[in-house]
DNA sequence: CGGCCATCCTGACAAATGTCCGGTTTGAAC
DNA sequence: GTTCAAACCGGACATTTGTCAGGATGGCCG
């Protein structure tokens, strides 16, 4: 790990969390964590099991023994109760990011790979769940923190690839492999319905063999360029609108 | 195209769709069948903006231009608007999967997973989005009709790999694979977010040949077990419980 | 014991929602 | 023009929802 590597400012940690409201009433501080951390715990669960808009406040507080009025000394509302919950799963940060992972240049990729999706789905599980299904229901501003804080990883995460591969130029198909790098780190939660036989360690050195052999074959060859394929049926993306 | 492949009757092909409820009132066939175009029409939209909880039958109603009190006279309520809509996006016959496209021998590997992720990309954008977050909004019963049909889907392919790398033995592996496989065709539209910049053809070649190299890469070597790695820290699975 | 203040909670409000009753309009057949 | 069923829709229902005012409670200090 050479010190230029190893001290290169990884532009995901400067990514900031969402915006959590302050409240009033209450002054004990430690009782305020406790009490949020109730709520907090509770809304997950329930969040998972029925989605964010059909849960009711009411549910989270039946399940978090809050009453239905204090619940509103210790959040804002509805809103600032998932803000917190993504702030506290999605952003935490004691969970490596595969950029981070690879600072560490004497761990071979593949074994880089394998330690970020046993992590990503031993830790994140939740989250993973979570961010991709409550995305629409964040006001506009917190969908765009989430997406800046995707992209830096991204993006660091390309460029740790393109020193692995000794790559001199910048390669848009290191983005491509980056994105779906972090998009396979949600793919055990996402669909853990199904393979519930296989144990986790098979999946975790199975899928790190193939994304390591995706990523060297995916720089090899030309670049392919757009063919003369007809235009998409659809233009509705999943939050932000792509072809807006 | 060997005969016996072509002939092999697919699993999938007999999965069955969620059940429709009929309705008494309005008699005229092909105007039912118009206003319940409508009717998913706007309905699909307003999911996808919005999320299946928080779209109102109001907000369908208006943007359909069918009465509120008249829309009862087309679909029975809510959840029936859902399973219609997923059952025209998501259960459509006209988007190949890729065990049917693999059963054309000729076509390499390469070739084809490039043409089911741009066929899908390209038809089926919508529908992967709302399936991914739709169905902690559906009753067990509707939930099992699509996990029934992924795992079909799987098998199917699982199936056709094995054949394609001339192997004897089933391997639990190739299920996993297919799984990715499966999860990728859906990477898209989830994340087109990202990556806006690069050319839709670019992307299906890049993958494509990610994903052959996966798909050779995961079978190599002797199967890995379970290491002695500590258990997950959470149980909860997206909508049915991993550890129930 | 009594006063005081932080915390809790009963009960309510207005707004929104899924559903549909029962009347009104439409248009084709005679 | 009359008739009558098919299709439409205004308006309302019971319920649920997010939110909170204002009183009840409890424990600490004197």
């Amino acid at each position: 790990m050479t010190e230029a590597t190893q001290n290169k400012r990884l532009r995901a940690a400067r990514s900031e969390l969402l915006e959590e409201a302050e409240i009033g009433t209450v002054r004990n501080e430690t009782l305020i964590q406790q009490r949020r951390q109730q709520i907090c715990d509770a809304a997950v669960e329930l969040f998972l099991e029925k989605g964010f808009a059909a849960t009711t406040i009411r549910d989270i507080c039946a399940r978090s023994k809050v009453n239905q009025a204090s619940i509103y000394d210790y959040v804002a509302n509805k809103n600032d109760i998932l803000r917190r919950v993504l702030n506290q799963l999605w952003f935490r940060e004691d969970v490596p990011t595969l950029p981070e992972i690879l600072l560490d240049r004497e761990l071979p990729l593949e074994d880089a790979i394998a330690r970020y999706f046993r992590e990503s789905w031993r830790l994140k599980r939740k989250a993973s769940l979570l961010a991709y299904r409550t995305i629409p229901h964040l006001p506009p501003e917190d969908r765009r923190a989430m997406r800046l804080r995707e992209i830096a990883v991204m993006k660091d995460l390309a460029d740790q690839l393109q020193g692995r591969l000794g790559l001199e130029d910048e390669d848009k198909r290191l983005e491509i492999v980056a994105n779906v790098l972090v998009f396979l780190s949600a793919f055990a939660p996402m669909r853990d319905w199904l393979n519930r036989d296989i144990p986790d360690e098979t999946l975790v050195r199975t899928l790190a063999a193939g994304a390591t052999a995706m990523i060297r074959a995916s720089v090899e060859g030309p670049m392919p360029g757009p063919a003369a394929e007809p235009a998409p049926e659809v233009a509705t993306g999943p939050d932000t609108a792509r072809h807006a």
